[in-house]
RNA sequence: GCCCGAGUGGCGGAACUGGUAUACGCGCACGACUUAAAAUCGUGUCUCGUAAGGGAUGUGGGUUCGACCCCCACCUCGGGCACCA
């Protein structure tokens, strides 16, 4: 198998990179700069598998293309290692987590090393350590030390809010803040305590204190995250591990105030090249959504309940309004409300309940009416019912809805199940557009209220229809309601008019309308029908005559429901609701039932609704404050101090880093609380207990490698403004909703400040598809189907590797791994040693020279675009036609060289040197294509007859279209295809193709 | 359930902006070299048909001179969200 010595080039050409520092970068170059980041790697215990570097090869081709084309380049690596995994291990081989993590750090660039990448490792930087977390600590404190001013779209400082305050209160400010402020003027503020004024500044800080909910495992001690926990038999939560009882506990938490940056993040993904489904993920994620807060009162008390809706234009068919059982409400009430220990029971219930036991879909809504309590609709005055249930979020919206059961699927289901009211206030309006039922522009709309009947004969399950002559259409009974006719007397009238049958009986009023605007061909006018419908049964088959004129329009048949195929208003939706009649509406519509705003449309209904009720248009986030801090021992101290009066003061710069305390147990203290809280020194200072949490660190690596090593600033304004932003990032597409957001928010924040000059951190990014098993699976040691690069790097070179992985297929997508299939990035490999043999001074052959030019041509644009697989295709063309060739120039022999550098670094790098290169291949300047080469003078075209390929031709590439014509008649295989058909079109699309329609 | 993305030979995949579908590689078959094997090289390899020719890009329709590509409906797989009012 082996033709050249992999082992022995590799080993020597790595050794000569690092003496000679050949990857080194500048700090500021003359030339264009390019940032090349690989998203840092979290070293685990286990080592690394093949799919991981496929990622960085990537990028290390893109990197080594980019240098040798003359950018300035920074391709820098390190690592992300503080966080659970770390400490996991830690625990579980008894050694510190600094020491684990040194040790995977090792392993790691042991097995990165022999891949012949090329970063320039001067510049790591280690989460972890104490000199950078020193900076992940600096920005904590500014983002605490800032509030978000809504007015001016930005951060700032909150000297600059607590002046506001001293000046005027809070009254005028427009802040991003927790929703439970209070107003208070300059008398106020100056009332207030040190603690009352710090207690207020924090709903406005960026980084704040408060409290959320955590999955508290009493048995082991410790909070444990939503995957830790499984359902048991009997459906009880319980940790994954060892089956322990799993209750919900309030814990103290600081949250980082993401949410201000909601819209910014959102519009912000405009500008960046990603890849479309990353932006989704994240739009989806930020989840914004544009609709009314509105106020019902609540009857007898001086309080209301605030709602959030998106359909304000249903606000007449509220019919009960549900609170969030968490909502600050509820206990507000408790002396108006009469079941208070039936309300106080399923409120303590709940609690014991996960949030996935709780929100699951499947799992039927349940609530509890809040007895004596009536709110206000605030649209016509109605007293409707306050209940209380699990299927309203406290953590979204105002944490109370309003219930419209006829236009919500959620409303409907709980409405259904407790017996509430449903009142249908918006209806589905069809307009005819198409045919000869469509309507006339000239003509006014006559408004007419009109029934529909669904007649059905339950022996044979038929339904009755009438078929239209005239039209070849066929429909069910539809007629005019007369003025004062009760609608079911119309209904009844219209079926024994139309069809004779007399003995029907109502079966369903499904209490449903649908608005229709047709152009009635009988009466030759324009109609806006409001259609009611009506189900019934036939009794017997006993018909009355039918009116002589009636008979002459139409006759009378039986259709299976399928068969139903027209209406005066839609087929389709006709027979959708047959099928289903407890068919709830959802869309938008046109209103009824809804006073003044009778027959408005939804949207504007809206507005309009809104307005009239005295509520707000507000826009709102799915997204939510991101939790800055986890009860462990393995991350960043806050640096933060508290004091015996709960006064907190932050650090200041020339007292970072904080570093976390060398204890000789770092395992849980019991009480849920980190393991620092059991630190005697630690707790005797005030320091926070909290650490932070894993994505701290990651949320600005990025800047650091710009200027690793500055003691005096996270990075100094002269390497960041040279640098700028990420042109490219490369990394695996888990990250859309975590560090891809938290970065892009801290990225903002800094350029707020006026620390970094570029909003979006990471300009162009490339999501590294992963490599699965031989077996299709996901690499792991549980399945004993990993495959190490160390055996592959060993058994065929890391070229092999780099080529392979490259060539598997597209960059983005999850492919297995092929055992067999590697292989022929070998053998492609030991061609290209093997045609060392041809290299002569003479030319190559004109054929040669036009593949060579064609091919620099196309790798250097498929590696701009991360096409590899596509680059490494047609460099094997190009080595195809070389075997074929007697002789190949050493010139033309270099330059493929050279485009196939950034691929297989070492085996280039051996022949350059040996063919006479001083200087390494890796800093000569990248080919480029002869266009006058790459020009073909004749061009092989297909004709084709009848849009079938029946032959090629050859001609000259600016022939004209009559000459073409004319040797295209003369061609033998083109006259029997043709005969002495006629010719009804020649198509010749230039360069490409001719077509003969005959 | 909702929102994205993808379905092409035995396998991984290619195909520019709608213009010769199956490039490149793996595998397989046959042949050359060899005492033999490996390695290497050559030839063939979607499918039906002796051939002429026909049929194939998940399925069914549509638009077009012409569709893997655009439109509609459906099926399957992958990803994201999941009571977000």
């Amino acid at each position: 198998m082996k033709n050249y010595d992999h082992k022995k080039i590799e080993k020597k050409w790595q050794k000569e990179w690092s003496d000679k520092k050949i990857y080194k970068t500048l700090d500021a170059g003359k030339g264009k700069k390019m940032y090349v980041l690989d998203m840092f790697p979290y070293p685990s215990g286990v080592g690394l598998h093949v799919g991981h570097p496929r990622g960085y090869i990537g990028s290390d081709v893109y990197a080594r293309m980019k240098r040798m084309e003359g950018y300035n380049i920074l391709h820098p690596m390190g690592y992300d290692a503080f966080g659970l995994p770390a400490e996991q291990y830690a625990l579980e081989h008894k050694i510190h987590p600094r020491k684990a993590v040194e040790e995977n750090v090792k392993t790691f660039e042991r097995q990165l090393s022999i891949i012949g990448l090329s970063y320039d490792w001067s510049r790591k930087v280690n989460t972890t350590d104490p000199k950078y977390y020193k900076w992940t600590q600096w920005i904590f404190l500014e983002i605490y030390n800032s509030w978000y001013d809504n007015k001016k779209n930005k951060a700032r400082k909150i000297d600059e809010l607590v002046s506001i305050f001293e000046k005027s209160g809070n009254v005028k400010v427009n802040a991003a803040c927790s929703n439970d402020i209070k107003i208070f003027n300059v008398k106020d503020w100056k009332s207030y305590s040190k603690k009352e004024k710090q207690d207020i500044l924090m709903k406005y800080r960026l980084a704040f204190e408060g409290y959320s909910e955590v999955n508290w495992c009493p048995h082991m001690g410790t909070v444990l995250a939503n995957d830790e926990i499984v359902i048991d038999a009997k459906g009880n939560s319980v940790s994954e591990r060892g089956g322990y009882p799993v209750e919900k506990k309030s814990m103290r938490q600081w949250f980082m105030r993401i949410t201000a940056y909601a819209d910014r993040l959102l519009f912000g993904l405009d500008g960046l090249e990603w890849s479309s489904h990353i932006k989704e993920i994240q739009k989806n994620w930020i989840g914004k959504s544009e609709g009314s807060e509105l106020e019902f009162k609540i009857k007898n008390r001086d309080l209301s309940i605030k709602v959030f809706t998106t359909r304000a234009d249903t606000l007449f068919g509220a019919t009960y309004v549900v609170l969030a059982p968490e909502h600050s409400l509820v206990s507000q009430l408790k002396s108006n409300i009469s079941n208070w220990k039936e309300v106080e029971k399923y409120i303590k219930n709940l609690r014991d309940k996960t949030d996935e036991d709780r929100t699951s879909n499947d799992k039927e809504k349940t609530g509890v009416e809040l007895k004596g309590i009536k709110a206000i609709n605030p649209a016509n005055g109605e007293e409707v019912p306050v209940w209380i249930a699990d299927y309203v979020l406290a953590t979204y919206g105002t944490g109370a809805v309003m219930a419209v059961p006829a236009h919500d699927e959620r409303d409907f289901d709980f409405a259904k199940k407790y017996n509430l009211p449903i009142k249908r206030v918006v209806e589905l309006k069809f307009k005819n557009k198409e045919g000869d039922g469509a309507i006339r522009k000239d003509l006014p709309f006559v408004r007419r209220n009109a029934i529909c009947a669904i007649v059905r004969n339950p022996k044979n399950d038929k339904y009755l229809c009438i078929s239209w002559k005239n039209h070849l259409m066929h429909g069910l009974v539809t007629g005019g309601i007369e003025d004062d006719e009760d609608p079911i007397e119309a209904a009844l009238r219209e079926i024994k008019e139309e069809t004779g049958y007399k003995n029907v009986i109502l079966v369903k009023d499904p209490k449903f309308a649908l608005q229709s605007q047709f152009y009635h061909r009988i009466k030759k006018e324009n109609r806006w029908a409001r259609f009611q419908y009506f189900f019934f049964d036939l009794i017997d088959e006993e018909q009355d005559l039918v009116d002589e004129k009636e008979v002459i329009m139409h006759d009378v048949i039986w259709k299976n429901k399928d068969e139903i195929s027209f209406t005066v208003i839609e087929g389709q939706f006709t027979h959708n609701f047959i099928n289903n009649p407890d068919y709830i509406y959802i869309d938008d519509g046109i209103l009824h039932f809804s006073g003044q705003f009778d027959d408005m449309e939804s949207e504007e209904a809206r507005k309009k609704i809104t307005e009239f009720v005295g509520g707000k248009i507000v826009t709102r986030y799915r997204m939510r404050d991101a939790i800055f801090a986890r009860q462990r021992y393995w991350g960043e101290p806050i640096p933060l101090k508290h004091d015996k009066d709960g006064i907190i003061t932050d650090l200041k710069l020339k007292n970072l880093p904080l570093e976390l305390p060398n204890v000789k147990s770092y395992e849980s203290v019991g009480t849920g609380e980190s393991p620092l809280a059991g630190v005697k020194s630690w707790v005797k200072e005030g320091y926070e207990t909290n650490t932070m949490p894993g994505w701290a660190g990651s949320s600005w690596y990025f800047l650091r490698y710009m200027d690793p090593v500055n003691k005096k600033e996270f990075a100094s304004k002269k390497a960041i403004d040279y640098w700028n932003e990420v042109d490219m990032y490369v990394g695996g597409a888990e990250h859309a909703t975590g560090h891809l957001l938290y970065s892009r928010f801290w990225n903002n924040f800094l350029y707020d400040m006026g620390y970094v000059s570029f909003k979006e951190p990471f300009k162009r990014m490339k999501n590294i598809g992963m490599v699965l098993a031989t077996d299709g699976r996901k690499m792991s040691k549980r399945w004993g189907n990993v495959i190490n690069p160390d055996d592959i790097v060993s058994n065929y070179g890391a070229d092999t590797l780099r080529v392979y992985e490259m060539f598997m297929g597209p960059f983005e997508q999850s492919l297995p791994w092929s055992t067999e299939s590697i292989i022929g990035s070998r053998r492609f490999i030991d061609k290209v040693d093997r045609l060392r043999d041809k290299i002569t001074k003479e030319k190559s052959s004109d054929i040669l020279e036009k593949v060579l030019h064609k091919t620099i041509k196309k790798v250097t644009e498929d590696i701009e675009d991360f096409a590899m697989n596509t680059a490494i295709s047609s460099m094997m063309m190009l080595v195809n036609e070389m075997e074929k060739s007697t002789s190949i120039n050493v010139k033309d022999f270099k330059m493929f060289l050279q485009i196939l550098a950034p691929f297989a670094p070492h085996i280039t790098e051996e022949i350059w040197n040996k063919l006479g290169e001083k200087q390494s291949i890796h800093k000569s300047s990248w080919p480029k294509w002869d266009k006058k080469k790459i020009i073909d003078d004749t061009i092989t075209i297909a004709v084709q007859v009848n849009g079938k390929v029946r032959t090629t031709i050859s001609i000259p590439k600016d022939m004209e279209e009559e000459k073409i014509k004319e040797i295209v008649f003369q061609n033998k295989d083109i006259i029997t295809w043709v005969h002495d058909k006629e010719i009804k079109r020649f198509i010749y699309v230039k360069g490409r193709i001719i077509n003969i329609v005959v």
